[in-house]
RNA sequence: GGGCGGUUAGCUCAGCGGUAGAGCACUACGUUGACAUCGUAGUGGCCACUGGUUCGAUCCCAGUACCGCCCA
């Protein structure tokens, strides 16, 4: 059955996909003729997403390496899987619980809302597995990983016991970014900054006791431009409603305008007069003397400059809101808390961080409030009581015509940059919580040494510059999150039973024990111990050994897990007023209760290496594929992904995860806009799949991958390489229809004696030269160029038509093979970036040992070039070229045959012209050649190396036209040969430059200059006619 | 404000010491033994600017301007 006049993509892609996974020809080791291995780990997608345009270039970027090692022979493995994407996981099944009118989460409880998400994750979870497979990627999809599949699992919490017992990961309280919707602490990953439309107010801290000082402002040169005696301290903010929590003011240390005031206290203006604190004024760096008033508000539990100041000062961080970002509702009465703080303030009371959280200092008025509301109130109330800064303002009474002069409330508009939750998309709220944290300083110098040393390379360079900046100035790594989808904490809580030597084990429990335990105070106020095992079987030990100290039987008593603190304290109770009662010490229990929160999800796909091999377990795959060999991701989580697998494997295994990090940009529409659906400009990955291919789509991710390159993807170059398929397709139809593939093989190169073959042969090797050189350099569009070029430039637009006469003819049979397999190496060399139509190809054409996937990668090079042909080749398409240009310049009918004057050819231009003239012949509509001894008049001359041609048309050449090209063309000539001389006549070039350029050089111009003399010559003889 | 990039043909981008390339677009012609998802020919560039290094700079260095991205 002939070929189709085109490649029907929709049909063939998803029939060759089956045929693939039927034959498990991605699977680890597949086609493996060595035993070097070649390993890619996928950057895992998110369990709920679906395929973009960024994992359809990041995926077949890898598909394209992992394709050619593959048929290279090295034992490959594309280790594909999700991660369990912590909060997107349970927005998901939230809101599908919702619109199914089933429970809320937390009315469900813990254990059956995890149920619904994996039941969640068995239905929809393979969502972008399938899309992969539409782009071709050829993962090992039987390997496919999940963060939170049971070994995975296991892992992730032996790698967070293991790091707890080496003290890298602690529990503290710090600033964190928090999600008021999720109330959970987020990464800064998923915080957007985004700059809004927001105010600048300005406040008046009155200065305590009525104090004032002499303010003054001055202009560049030192003059007073402002003096004037203030009782206040002008402060600016965007946050009004983080005034209740200041802990001082701060300014800079060489802002002179408020050097007198250093030191002294000012008052927050805003809540009950009577609890009015007073805070001090103090100097920092931080403040921008020329930014709003100069002095700052420090506010260190909401902000996160305001966090490293106090810190430095050690002021207190009073924490003003709840988990929700409204205003706190708990504790004491303000007025108690508000002389705390003023105590504290001023020095005669201690404090500690336990202290200060618990203190609430929101006056009763704004509690409850939600942050937006005490915002508008805070601002109406200073301004009411006049402590807003005010400017004046001239406004005109439209009845009087008068001037009226106003003081109004200084307010500036400015935007400002302001966290959202990029998934709940509510303002995020810095706040002070417990956390979890990495302690990275511990674990970041084997991953800095690794890429100093070169033990990991990241491409582009650039990457590796940001990489050190990054990790030389690393946080911590705040781990924890508040949500129920994910790796639950492995730490275990108990109450701190062996507190302040109340309880001595000298005695036996008794009563007076118990009820010290029992009162109010007993066991609310003490702290809690922790242990951190793998498992609450594992973590018992650590209790007991707590509890050795404190009477029988208590210190023996049964450990048994409970909800919380809470449920803890009422068990505890309940057991010992039960003992006490019956004195029997079996149901004695010690309560415990787990740490509620999750891992985040990078801690977790920050073990993606050697979790998804099998690790703890010393798997054969393990051995075999670690290190891996690249990773290929987006620069946009060098930070939070790549460092942080750097940082971990390093931590637990002791190497390095992978040599080469590939890192590529944003894929952008085709303006270099980035694809939102907002602008409306995004383009769906399947939707052009099935429109142009899955080939199509990823030669144009190939071709536009250059190093560091942004990545501008359009529709019309997708249909562009389209296009590409169908010539390539079309090339092997004309084989076909010439009968080149009956009985062909996968073949070695054939032994061929026309210049043509061996020509194209040579092109061939050069290509796979070429190629194999892109792909070692991960200079994807240089590979995807240099074989569009070969393909194309020159199967298609030289080979394909000199192959035509030489159907007829005596090489028709060399022909054949040769065309046979240059087809046969576009495909091999192409099925990498274009797997499907190649695949395609491959069966149509010819007898096949294996399938395209399978198939040998080409080795040959510099044997198979022929230097001579490769000349003279270029000397036939040259020549083609330049009478085809001439005489579509003098306007010859393309469709006139003509006949050719060969005028003085040297010995070479004769035999290359004798060996092609079939080919010259047809190509540029040649009827006939005849040596002659000169042009004659009223000819089109065309200069060639080593002879002259000449096509006579007296009578029907414009001579002026013909002056006029050749003229043209000589003027170009001459200009270039003047460059050339200039420089060999300039001695210091020849005295400096590398001799074989001055060789060229000289070649160069001793080329032209017989050029020019050629077209001198032809005008010449053109002037002899008038 | 700090860091990292970029500025080359109308557009999208390669090239990064030897005097400028591709694809697309554009113009003209064209049913030449596969392909109109095509062919042939052609137009198009003070390689952002200013200095420096060099025999020689689009390429290296310094500065300027503008544009991105990341982090504050």
């Amino acid at each position: 059955m002939p070929m189709e006049k085109t490649f029907d993509a929709a049909e063939a892609e998803a029939r060759i996909s089956a045929k693939w996974e039927a034959d498990g020809a991605f699977r680890a080791g597949a086609n493996a003729s060595k035993d070097e291995t070649f390993c890619i780990m996928i950057p895992p997608p998110n369990v709920t997403g679906s395929l973009h345009v960024g994992h359809a270039f990041n995926n077949t970027i890898q598909d394209i390496l992992i394709r050619w090692k593959r048929m290279q022979g090295y034992d490959t493995l594309w280790q594909p899987g999700q991660d369990h994407a912590g909060i997107a996981t349970q927005l998901v099944v939230e809101r599908q619980m919702a619109a199914a009118g089933l429970p809320k989460r937390v009315d469900m409880g813990r254990p059956a809302f995890l149920e619904k998400v994996w039941e969640w994750k068995e239905e929809s979870g393979g969502t972008i597995v399938n899309q992969l497979k539409r782009l071709g990627a050829s993962c090992d999809w039987e390997r496919n990983a999940f963060t939170m599949d049971e070994g995975f699992h296991d892992a992730v919490i032996k790698v967070f016991v293991e790091m707890y017992n080496k003290g890298q990961i602690y529990r503290g309280k710090r600033l964190v970014n928090w999600d008021p919707h999720f109330e959970t602490a987020i990464s800064d990953l998923e915080v957007e900054n985004i700059e809004v439309a927001g105010h600048m107010w300005h406040f008046k801290y009155p200065l305590a006791g009525g104090e004032t000082y002499e303010y003054m402002e001055r202009d560049e040169d030192g003059n007073v431009t402002l003096r004037e005696t203030r009782d206040y301290i002008s402060i600016a903010t965007t946050r009004p409603e983080t005034m209740l929590g200041d802990g001082a003011v701060a300014v800079h240390p060489s802002d002179e305008r408020y050097a007198p005031i250093i030191g002294k206290l000012c008052e927050i203006p805003v809540g009950p007069k009577a609890q009015r604190r007073l805070i001090p004024i103090i100097t920092d760096e931080y403040p921008d003397k020329n930014f709003g008033s100069g002095a700052v508000k420090i506010t260190g539990a909401h902000d996160f400059n305001d966090y490293q100041v106090a810190k430095r000062n050690n002021i207190p961080m009073y924490s003003l809101m709840d988990t929700r970002g409204a205003m706190r509702a708990d504790g004491r009465p303000y007025a108690e808390e508000a002389a705390t703080a003023q105590a504290i303030a001023n020095g005669t009371e201690d404090f500690d961080e336990a202290k200060i959280a618990a203190m609430n200092l929101v006056p009763e008025e704004y509690r409850g409030l939600d942050r937006f509301e005490a915002r508008k109130k805070v601002i109406a109330d200073i301004t009411y009581e006049g402590l807003a800064v005010t400017k004046l303002v001239k406004s005109i009474d439209v009845e009087t015509n008068s001037e009226h002069l106003q003081l109004v409330p200084f307010v500036e508009d400015k935007p400002v940059m302001q966290p959202f939750g990029d998934r709940s998309k509510v303002v995020i709220e810095p706040m002070l919580t417990d956390q979890w944290f990495v302690d990275t300083a511990k674990i970041v110098e084997p991953a800095l040494d690794a890429v100093r040393q070169g033990r990991t390379k990241i491409m582009p360079e650039s990457g590796e510059k940001v990489y050190f900046h990054w990790l030389e100035n690393i946080e911590p790594w705040c781990i924890s999150r508040q949500l129920w989808w994910g790796h639950q904490i492995p730490v275990w809580y108990g109450l701190d039973l062996s507190y302040d030597g109340k309880l001595e084990d000298e005695e036996d429990l008794d009563e007076v024990d118990i009820l010290g335990l029992l009162l109010s105070d007993g066991m609310l106020q003490r702290g809690t111990v922790q242990h951190c095992a793998a498992s609450f079987e594992d973590v018992q030990n650590g209790f007991f050994d707590n509890n050795a100290d404190i009477p029988n039987p208590l210190s023996h008593a049964r450990i048994v897990e409970v909800a919380d603190k809470h449920a803890a304290i009422e068990t505890l109770a309940a057991s010992l007023a039960e003992y006490n009662v019956n004195q029997d010490p079996t149901h004695l229990v010690y309560p415990v209760w787990r740490d509620p929160d999750v891992l985040d999800t990078w801690f977790s796909s920050g073990l993606w290496p050697i979790g998804t091999l099998g690790w703890p377990n010393n798997t054969l795959e393990l051995q075999k594929y670690f290190p891996t060999n690249v990773l290929v991701t987006g620069q946009d989580i060098l930070f939070f992904w790549v460092a942080r697998m750097m940082m971990m494997q390093l931590a637990v295994v002791g190497q390095e995860p992978f040599d080469t990090v590939y890192l590529h940009q944003l894929v952008r529409d085709e303006k270099g806009e980035k694809m939102s659906k907002t602008r409306g400009n995004v383009i769906d990955p399947l939707v052009i799949v099935d429109e142009y291919g899955a080939d199509a789509l990823r030669f144009t991710m190939a071709q536009m991958a250059s190093l560091g390159g942004v990545l501008k993807l359009s529709e019309e170059r997708i249909k562009g390489y389209r296009n590409f398929t169908t010539k390539l397709w079309n090339a092997c139809r004309f084989a076909e229809m010439n009968g080149v593939w009956e009985g062909h093989a996968t073949s070695q190169p054939p032994q061929a004696e026309a210049r043509v073959n061996r020509w194209i042969i040579s092109e061939a090797a050069k290509t796979r030269a070429e190629v194999d050189a892109a792909l070692e350099a991960y200079r994807f569009n240089d590979a995807a160029n240099a074989l569009y070029a070969f393909v194309w430039g020159k199967v298609c637009d030289w080979y394909v038509e000199f192959a035509k006469p030489l159907f007829d003819g005596d090489q028709a049979d060399e022909t054949r093979k040769t065309m046979a397999w240059v087809l046969d190496q576009c495909m091999i060399m192409l099925h990498p970036i274009m797997p499907f139509i190649t695949e395609e190809l491959w069966a149509t054409t010819g007898t096949r040992a294996k399938p395209m996937v399978h198939t040998d990668w080409p080795t040959y090079g510099e044997e198979l070039i022929d230097a001579d042909a490769m000349r003279e080749m270029n000397w036939v398409t040259g020549l083609i070229d330049d009478i085809r240009s001439a005489r579509a310049q003098m306007h010859v009918p393309a469709g006139l045959k003509v006949n050719l004057l060969l005028v003085g050819l040297d010995d070479t231009a004769k035999a290359a012209f004798a060996a092609n003239e079939a080919l010259i012949f047809r190509l540029a509509r040649i009827e006939s050649a005849t040596e002659a001894a000169e042009v004659p008049k009223g000819a089109i001359t065309v200069a060639a190396e080593g002879a002259t041609f000449a096509i006579p048309l007296e009578g029907l050449i414009d001579v002026a036209e013909e002056k006029a090209r050749l003229t043209k063309s000589m003027e170009k000539l001459a200009k270039d040969m003047g460059g050339l001389r200039g420089r060999l006549n300039n001695p210091k070039f020849v005295e400096s430059a590398k001799p074989e350029v001055v060789e060229e050089t000289r070649e160069k111009l001793a080329l032209g200059d017989e050029e020019i003399a050629k077209i001198q010559a032809a005008l010449t003889r053109l002037g002899e006619i008038s």
